[in-house]
DNA sequence: AGTTATTCCTACTTTATTTGTAGGATATTA
DNA sequence: TAATATCCTACAAATAAAGTAGGAATAACT
């Protein structure tokens, strides 16, 4: 699967985040709750999120996590990016390959890529809140 | 990664095969020795090709496969699906989610599912041959 | 009839990835 | 200093991908 539970969890993650954009810090518990997915296993995905700089964190207590921009500033591909660390539909693309050659499906790959990338990035937060 | 080395390998044999599209049956062996990929591997896929009624199989002496169909008359979606069975991006789309009721990504890989599906039956075995 | 070349079938093995869990360290606020 | 968070590291289980092995069935050609 190209878009494993990492990446969605990072999607639903930045919609709840968007859904509650007051201002405050959202904690990850209370994510957790609304989203029905383990706050443990979230938290490795939200860190991505945080490293990547598409959200604040904050330490301590009243910490939690928050957007640094409106939810229509954010493009789908480059959460699912940041989350699954490569999006790409084949390992050719990623890893490279030795026959790569004379390969005949190689641009095709490349091409798909494209595709998928360019959905990807025309869609928002905003437009999945809608 | 969403497509895997079952549904290149497809890919790769049903290209060799209509570079040798004369009539003839074409060995697994002859064409595991020009893609490069162990025979005994891509036994596997090619018999689903061949279930799925892409090619023709011959047993016995002087056997092998053929192209049922000029090769600007297949597409790739097709070929790929024979192969891997099913050709999702995230597996909510395949199997399911008990989430999936209020789901806010659920439309989303739907789409990207289409837009995948869209590119790759526009392709045909002749595109990739030029 | 027998030999050879081929596909077909089933089972197994290895490796990598995905999907988590557990426990505690560190920071911040009140 | 107590409570509430994030952060960090390591481990574990389940699933999927990638590849191997051995032989049975089939067909053509001597």
């Amino acid at each position: 699967m190209m878009i494993t539970t990492k990446g969605r969890n990072a999607l639903k993650v930045m919609l709840d985040l968007a859904q509650h954009n007051d201002g405050n810090n959202v904690s990850l518990a209370d994510i957790s709750d609304r989203v029905k997915e383990s706050q443990k296993y979230l938290e490795a995905t939200v860190s991505s999120l945080s490293a990547a700089g598409l959200i604040l964190s904050a330490r301590g207590k009243s910490g939690g996590y928050r957007l640094v921009r409106q939810p229509e500033e954010y493009n789908v591909a480059e959460i699912i990016c940041a989350a699954e660390g490569t999006l790409s539909p084949v390992s050719c693309l990623d890893v490279g390959c030795s026959k790569a050659g004379g390969c005949l499906t190689l641009p095709l790959w490349r091409e798909l890529d494209d595709v998928i990338m360019n959905f990807l990035r025309s869609k928002t937060l905003a437009d999945l809140l809608k």
